[in-house]
DNA sequence: TACGCCAATGCAATCGATTGCATTGCATAA
DNA sequence: TTATGCAATGCAATCGATTGCATTGGCGTA
């Protein structure tokens, strides 16, 4: 047998010490090679630290070094009620910052917010829990919230788009030029009357809000005239694009291309209700969605939709920004441009290779 | 204007206790409603706190009170690579867990490790972050890890079925009563030569192997004879669905029905590769998923598949079965049984209303 | 008047790791 | 021999909230 097996662990740093012969405070030094503490002294009490499975207890240490090396990641609950969870585009943020701040050492702290309010600080910053929140989302009231939220000085990020005036960081995409090129690309092949399906908020502060735009726009630049009975509204959650082409077939049966803004989860519920209204994709109607969920590939006919390239951009600068702050840096808000992914839905002829 | 404006922050018990006149033990007994403290005293150390925003340091309570309110939720990396995160079954089941949690006051922690292992007890429970783990899913190698995460005696409950010889808590769903009701309700449509899709893995920890083993059991109460030529090996990510047609189509192309066993983004990409081979869903072939997603309304056809009843019973389950572990008492595992939602794969004539 | 009791409050230790400021002891220079 | 320097270590305070045990003062009773 080896030393292998551990002996009764030590519990705490003064039992290590009393072990090891020394003092905490040398104990505590030794672990963390300290120069001033002797070659011999560090190897007997780290030996003695592996030997006995010895472990700080970091909630100690974060009370001293006011630091914690966590983040809370605020999943805003008015946007949960549609759906976010069953949303494959925001888990996959999720999960990206998840493995970005792992790589650097910080974990996260998953928590479902009624509100973005003062809590965030309450609760987690000041409370010593967190030492900055990344905030996936933003609904149409917010604006004051964030304000106030600001006003607490607490380092924080928000995923979404730059808005007049903000002050505060938030990393998203184009959502304008997105849903201009969206419109673009349903022209180039051939389109007339292209609709949109959109949760159509008035609130300038909403994603969808800059998509309508970016849609508005390119039919502005196409010479074709805006046409309410083209707008067809939904929510975030998947029946309601099934309810959104109900209505557009009735009020304009003569469409020939969908944008759905909201997302691909709505796009692909809307693909169905036109399957069953006898419609057919694309040769009938073209489908262009959002997100670009991996699930695009393998929907018939397979979807396109325009790339928010979560994965790497997102994610990577949410945290960078949110770690910049909390080091004291300035940090200046990005947008990213979306793409488009061209498959079936559009009459592109092949499904592979894939394009994730 | 009130006296809403709140006044530069009060940041400790002492700097409050102060303000008030009083010690910092009376505020602190005083804001708990300690019946030691007399009523004026707490009425004014109260607004005193109210009127400068003061908040508690949960770091330095949780310290003195060995207590954190947190519990850490695995998302074991092995697993993460074919794409948990991908998968709208376990983040629902995130989603859902932090809700619960919330309820009762504890904060969520996500954290993909590489390794179910004593990391967790070392680097969460022993390091006073969490209280307790909740492991979300199991490797083929992962008996002897948990085996000596058993021994650290840090509580935990994993997802997953009970196994042979199992000492440690898990809550999962029958697989394999759930497999053969799947190949049951195949056969009752009068199909024949009914294929599987799954993982397949040898070891009998995985959710796979009991439903692999519950569809041959199927088969022999049925009288249909085992064909290794009907099993299409996949992984958990959406293109194997595909690469599993194209092999079963050559192995055995008078197949009449697939039980996708591996999940329903699979089985989604399985319908897909069925129609570019010119196949029919439901009418040349009939389909089962498994785990009963939301999109499976929404593809065309709509998708028959096995719920998990994920939402309510699994994730409460966990909770609840890992917090009686925190507070000492005693648990045994629970299996679930699943059930069938059928859906038009299977030859259901309408979509609505939806099966959630 | 003296004593005891109790409600209300404060003091100081505690949780466990860290660190500024001594202190020790040994070696080298004056 | 005494002074000086420095490497190595220990003491005690600190982070902020909590709590066992003392202390205070006011009231009732003998």
């Amino acid at each position: 047998m080896e030393t292998k097996a551990p002996k009764k662990k030590i519990q705490t740093m003064a039992e290590l010490a009393r072990e090891a012969g020394v003092s905490a405070s040398t104990a505590s030094r030794a672990l963390r090679n300290s120069p001033l503490i002797s070659k011999e002294t560090i190897e007997r009490v780290q030996s003695v630290a592996k030997e006995h499975s010895y472990r700080p207890h970091l909630g100690a240490r974060n009370l001293r070094l006011k630091k914690n090396n966590v983040i809370v990641l605020i999943l805003p609950f008015n946007y949960a009620e549609e759906d976010v969870l069953g949303n494959p585009y925001i888990f996959k943020i999720v999960g990206t910052i998840g493995s970005k701040l792992r790589e650097i050492g910080y974990d996260l702290l998953l928590s479902q917010m009624d509100d973005i309010s003062e809590e965030i600080d309450d609760r987690y910053v000041h409370a010593g829990i967190a030492e900055g929140a990344i905030i996936l989302g933003r609904g149409d009231n917010d604006t004051a919230k964030l304000k106030r939220l600001e006003e607490t000085g607490i380092p924080f990020v928000i995923l979404g788009p730059i808005l007049d005036n903000q002050t505060y960081c938030s990393v998203g995409i184009d959502n304008k030029s997105s849903g201009c090129m969206a419109v673009h690309h349903l022209a180039k092949l051939g389109r007339k009357r292209i609709a949109i399906v959109s949760d159509n908020r008035e609130d300038p502060n909403a994603e969808s809000y800059a998509r309508f735009q970016g849609y508005k726009q390119a039919l502005d630049e196409l010479g074709y005239p805006f046409d309410p009975d083209l707008v067809g509204p939904s929510t975030h959650s998947g029946k309601s694009g099934y309810d959104a082409v109900q209505h557009l077939l009735k009020t304009a049966p003569d469409l020939d291309a969908i944008f759905v803004a909201t997302s691909d989860v709505v796009a692909i519920s809307v693909m169905q209700a036109l399957r069953n209204a006898g419609k057919h994709v694309p040769d009938d109607v073209a489908i262009v969605g959002f997100d670009n969920i991996d699930m695009c590939n393998f929907v018939s006919p397979s979807l396109t939709s325009i790339s928010q390239r979560l994965k790497d951009e997102v994610a990577h600068l949410l945290v960078e920004k949110l770690l910049d702050q909390i080091n004291g840096k300035q940090v200046e808000s990005v947008m990213l441009n979306g793409s488009l992914v061209v498959r079936r839905s559009c009459g592109s002829q092949t499904d592979y290779p894939l394009r994730v």
